[in-house]
DNA sequence: TTCAATAGTTACCAAGTTGTTACCGACAGA
DNA sequence: TCTGTCGGTAACAACTTGGTAACTATTGAA
């Protein structure tokens, strides 16, 4: 085989992130690993066929890790290699430039219809998320203070609760509202906690929040968080 | 017309520097004008059309802008507007992840046949630019300290010069020397300086260099120059 | 037994993108 | 007058990408 005669490093990069679907799907991945059907919902328009091909190219060109679990149904796992969290860097500069320069565009295509979710977060992040999911995803956001929420829970019956540890408050109170949910006593209800930093991270394990999510966090994530763990993702 | 669903904010940047080529121009555009035929030169496979096509794409979104002179032959220059001066670090980390990511390739399609090449440049830079020239690109290529040049600058003659401003010297007895090519009389030895910051530029700029590269440089890019300025783009 | 769910594959066709070739028009120089 | 250069355009060809539909394998549940 001829060795490919390059003009310029970029066009190399382009080699392996080149291409309609490389790089959202990089960027769905950044976080954690996703499932093949978690994938066709986040990314609009795409067909089985081409993700499971540019999975394949991905997972040849040692970016993304494909892990089959045997179990039923069957689960499917995708996640960046080491290698391909070197390319991340370009994902977040496609991310942030894409956010600064299409402000009118909202994104995101999973609907959240009247789930009711409840924020105890800053003024800031609480403005951003129920703008966010209110607005556009059509759920029923309810904004409080630890307190408040504690002492109306009845009144809210949240389904997922958000919680921002910039807030720098103990949410352990939260946790015998959180193991039995109003609808399903079996089912304890999703909590999301909004991390910073490390310390953060800590404290949220230490309280019993699985889910983390670093701040800032892009609202198409928070959505696909909250679609999983509430099983809307259909 | 409906509005584009995206589902998440990588695929805004993906409408306007997605596809093979537009990244790659944007790099090449990165440091200034370059003309038509000279991107031609410098993107390896690209034709004619798929070059205008491009071109015309960045510019009606507003990344790139065309200057043509009303002069025969025909002159157009495309640069960067300062919009399309924003995607500069995506481009820039892609080149970058390319470089470090394919070390193996080499970049360039252009040739200096035995081009007479002096290098006055640290021993980092002075090292890069013989390995890259002499050996890749054909270069006949000189490494002296300024003294020694201008001693045996006879026996060097110089085609091109490649001045270091990183070596803090005075450069400017360099300048009757390049007043008068060996060749031509008429003509004066082009001569590039390599700036790693405002200070060196404007030295630079007093000593009489016209053309200015920042450090590090890329090969491709000092490449292009030199063939620019010595009439061997073709 | 049949159905449903996940995560695909295969065949075939449509659409979009890119590439090739030929040519244009103005002017400069031989 | 002839030829060459620059920066294109037009018509068409080829290649790549994407879409649809049908099919597969596994397992658990009804």
């Amino acid at each position: 085989m001829v060795e490919k005669q390059y003009g310029c490093p970029v066009e190399v990069t382009l080699d392996v992130i080149g291409g309609k679907w490389k790089c959202v799907i990089l960027w769905w991945l950044r976080r954690g690993a996703r499932r093949f059907n978690e994938l066709i919902q986040l990314i609009p328009g795409i067909s089985r066929k081409v993700l499971t091909a540019q999975l394949r190219q991905l997972e040849t060109d040692g970016l993304i890790h494909r892990q089959a679990f045997q179990v039923s149904p069957p689960r499917v796992e995708y996640s960046l290699t080491v290698y391909g969290e070197t390319l991340r860097p370009i994902t977040e500069l496609m991310c942030d430039w894409g956010k600064v320069h299409a402000p009118e565009f909202r994104f995101g295509v999973i609907y959240l219809r009247s789930l009711r979710v409840l924020v105890i977060a800053t003024d800031l992040t609480s403005q951003r998320i129920e703008g966010e999911l209110g607005e556009f995803r059509d759920a029923n956001v309810t904004v409080a203070s630890l307190m408040t929420a504690l002492e109306n829970w009845s009144q809210i019956r949240p389904e997922v609760v958000i919680v921002d540890f910039a807030l720098d408050e103990d949410f352990s109170p939260l946790r015998p509202q959180l193991e039995t949910s109003a609808e399903d006593p079996q089912a304890s209800i999703p909590a999301i906690a909004l991390v910073a930093n490390s310390q953060h991270r800590e404290r949220a394990l230490a309280q019993g929040f699985q889910i983390q999510l670093m701040e800032p966090v892009e609202i198409p994530e928070l959505v696909a968080e909250i679609a999983n763990l509430t099983g809307r993702l259909d």
